[in-house]
DNA sequence: ACCTGAACACCGTTCAAGT
DNA sequence: ACCTGAACACCGTTCAAGT
């Protein structure tokens, strides 16, 4: 066959297929992305740095959905503006559930991510925070953020075990527990983050 | 050769030599872990549920050194416990980093461990915990558990960016970072929960 | 019950050959 | 530069045969 006269594939739609597989089926192969995108196997290897080179596509694919505009705002918005941009930052993983396991391992290397930090990190210099605890707010947050994230794809411990004889009590909890758990836990480990976030500015 | 007089291997030893083989190369595989023990690939699995058990298995072995103990205590002793219990469960993880993106996919099934969080339940009931909070405060540390676990395997995003002229900020906050800061991340995060819980529970 | 050899399907990756 | 066929090492899993 030889060299087509215009490329029949690229980056862009190796990382697309492959994240719909993994939307679908929980994971991709070579194989099977070159099998949707009518190429075979060895052909991606002239757009991709191997598997681990696929990943990371995928996961700039799904940060690319990270509203990093809250974080362009006055110094003195900085509460609601983190709120916002955590919010973004978990919504962006929610969306894609199956990846998260696959994403996890290693960090988001976009620029645009770096360059949302950037700004973060400047938001709150701005408003006040000591130097010393910026970058350990901001890790709080994402701990957060990736902790709650990997809820959304791994349900967590044993909400509903086979046999609730053992455990009345968790039993009762369960009974009584909001229905999107894994949202209001979100919500309100947010809350007591920039509650104490803001204490430690007003220290 | 056929069945040996006593067995050669069992799972105790499959899910030994796989945590090490984590720990050491970051992954393992049917053939090494058999190889170590001095077996043949297909005797593994007379032992274990194929792949996904051995991860079971060492899930349940990393999940094994989490501290129930603390969860035993009076109820107005709640919030020191609650801390203990979540500070060895971090710990559990941060001993294995290696095995951390491996165990993260699903949730720990050990019945000890269910019978911890039957305990916490309960705790946090006798303290006073309106029962729809319980499992949504619970859910909150979890959360916040993992998420710190996660950032000891994958340092998280870009601290130490290749080129930080484009990041002066990120680079300022950088050095005036405390020297461990995923562990003062977790513990400004604990913290704020744990305050927040309390006032929830003064409402 | 438990170990083995052989087999199968699948995967990641490389590379020379072709245009 | 980019696609292909062929090849290699590796993996997960099954199963009949042996004790």
């Amino acid at each position: 066959m030889g060299r087509p006269r215009t490329p029949l594939i690229d980056r862009d739609r190796i990382a697309a297929v492959a994240l719909d597989l993994v939307d679908e089926q929980g994971d991709f192969s070579a194989p099977r992305i070159a099998g949707r995108l009518g190429v075979r196997t060895a052909s991606l290897y002239h757009h991709v740095d191997g598997r681990d080179g696929i990943v990371e596509l995928v996961r700039d694919r799904v940060a690319s959905a990270i509203d990093g505009t809250a974080l362009a705002c006055e110094a003195s918005e900085w509460e609601p503006a983190m709120a916002r941009w955590a919010r973004s930052y978990r919504a962006a993983f929610a969306a894609h559930p199956r990846a998260i396991p696959l994403l996890m391992a290693s960090p988001i290397r976009a620029p645009e991510v770096l360059a949302q930090y950037e700004r973060a990190v400047g938001l709150l210099l701005d408003a006040g925070f000591a130097p010393g605890d910026v970058l350990t707010v901001l890790t709080a947050l994402e701990d957060l953020v990736l902790g709650s994230a990997l809820e959304l794809a791994a349900p967590p411990t044993m909400w509903a075990p086979s046999d609730s004889s053992d455990t009345p009590r968790l039993a009762e909890a369960l009974a009584a527990a909001p229905a999107s758990l894994a949202d209001a836990a979100f919500e309100l480990a947010l809350g007591a983050c920039l509650g104490r976030f803001r204490e430690l500015l007003e220290r």
